[in-house]
DNA sequence: GCCAACGTTGGC
DNA sequence: GCCAACGTTGGC
């Protein structure tokens, strides 16, 4: 079991978008970046995803979610009416990945960044460095224990 | 392979 | 809306 956290502009993918969804499932695509890309492939079934709120008034960790399907060519990037739309991605040598994540808990209250970054379990976590603009990237076992009490 | 220019992210 | 930090692009 691995565990992550993925951020979302909660106008386009908040936390009740996807307890709202239908099956309480979404498929989480427009990743453009390879890092975060090789974090998504990595995901397997059943890991639990901490849901990020960037972006907005209540920036932080709204609730999880976890991996119901594991990573398949977006199909976003083949749409050219997408925003997401990439010119150089073959459909038989695609670049991006999609993930199906399901509803499983949402928080009485967002986790605020600022209470993150006081949390000493974190320090070396990607989320509260500095100017990282990663949108997916692991949690170790003790990092989500100590978001998640 | 270097690196300047540019576009994007994301907190504030 | 500002702007620092970062990733990508493309000329050379």
């Amino acid at each position: 079991m691995n565990y992550w956290l993925v951020k979302t502009e909660p106008n386009e993918c908040s936390i009740d978008d996807i307890a709202n969804a239908t099956q309480q499932t979404m498929r989480w695509d427009g990743v453009r970046n390879y890092q975060a890309r090789n974090f998504l492939a990595a995901m397997a079934l059943n890991d639990l995803v901490f849901i990020y709120h960037s972006s907005c008034t209540k920036v932080g960790i709204a609730g999880i979610a976890k991996v119901v399907r594991t990573h398949y060519p977006d199909p976003t990037q083949f749409d050219p009416e997408s925003a997401y739309f990439d010119s150089k991605s073959k459909p038989d040598e695609p670049r991006w990945y999609a993930v199906d994540l399901q509803f499983v808990e949402k928080f009485s209250r967002v986790i605020p960044l600022q209470e993150l970054k006081q949390n000493p379990a974190l320090t070396n976590n990607k989320l509260v460095q500095k100017g990282s603009r990663l949108s997916v990237m692991p949690f170790s076992q003790q990092e989500w224990n100590a978001v998640y009490e």
